[in-house]
DNA sequence: CTAATATGAATGAAGG
DNA sequence: CCTTCATTCATATTAG
């Protein structure tokens, strides 16, 4: 197959700014590729708390993200939902397995359920429970970056202290 | 894209010896590896019309798999996952080779792939399409298999019924 | 040993 | 929110 690891071309996506890929020197990137340090600004304010950050607040996130690669409200938004989705996912199959692995009711059900192990590239620990982060003032998730770059970033926000505080994100 | 999770064990061996070589390198930690009758049992129920699984059908083929070796939820619905794209993306394929060879334009603004090459030996012919049995009866989608334990397996299904018919799964 | 392929798994995007 | 499609990544297996 082909494994492309590097890839410095951004579709032009957002929506905004950038035009159609017309760069014939680009390989025309279909969908979004995060970047690492923009994925570490994605997991930093999902861990901080904010797993569903309304429009306002996504907008200003997207403005971060620019800074590190082309990238559009829309991409933002897909990757809470994704983000929201996969950790429900992931923690409910967590639980499931904990759970069976301690049943052993011997009822009817006499199906051995063999060691939950999944495997990850990553060590993912998802560890978002308990968000004390609930506070309706400045933003600013970061604290426990681990970039250089990102972080440079990070200490330098736009001088926007609006906050649209989000202790239960709606978005509408 | 993971519907179900539930992962067991990630070499994918049913607790025996496994075939890896004596390579020290990672001889466990890898992905599931499916059982040449799980696969038989696979491609059965995918070529009897059931391309698309329900949850409650895919906790069942799991069960049925798991007689063959260790496999969980999510390794079922991957496999299926896969393998309706796999179908899609081989038929586009050659329809595109078969319109383009038709075509006799006489130019090559067709770009496609990276670098696809489609030398293959034999007709991949999926010859699965226009399946006619779409009936919401008993989902007992083995009659042409070949193995002879599996085959003694399948003759031998649990006491659960009534699944979703298979014609267009659609559940939300 | 290296290259190419097959396939399981992860993720972005979109539909309902 | 949940499900599904398409693309991509990673690895196992096989060919050279």
């Amino acid at each position: 197959m082909d494994q492309e690891g590097s890839s410095q071309s951004p579709t032009g996506h957002g929506g905004l700014s950038s035009s159609v890929p017309s760069n014939s020197t680009e390989p025309v990137r279909s969908r979004w590729s995060p970047k690492p340090e923009q994925i570490l600004i994605l997991e930093s304010i999902f861990n901080s708390g904010i797993v569903n950050p309304p429009k306002d607040e996504t907008v200003r996130i997207r403005k971060m993200l620019e800074k590190f690669g082309a990238v559009g409200d829309a991409n933002v938004f897909y990757w809470f939902q994704n983000r929201r989705s996969r950790s429900r996912r992931r923690q409910r199959q967590l639980q499931a397995a904990t759970a069976a692995a301690a049943t052993t009711k011997g009822a009817e059900d006499y199906q051995h359920m063999t060691t939950m192990s999944m495997h990850h590239p990553y060590s993912n620990s998802e560890s978002d429970l308990g968000f004390g982060s609930c506070s309706n003032s400045s933003p600013n998730y970061f604290f426990n970056d681990s970039l250089s770059q990102a972080s440079s970033f990070l200490l330098s926000p736009p001088s926007s202290s609006s906050s649209s505080g989000g202790c239960e994100s709606n978005n509408g």
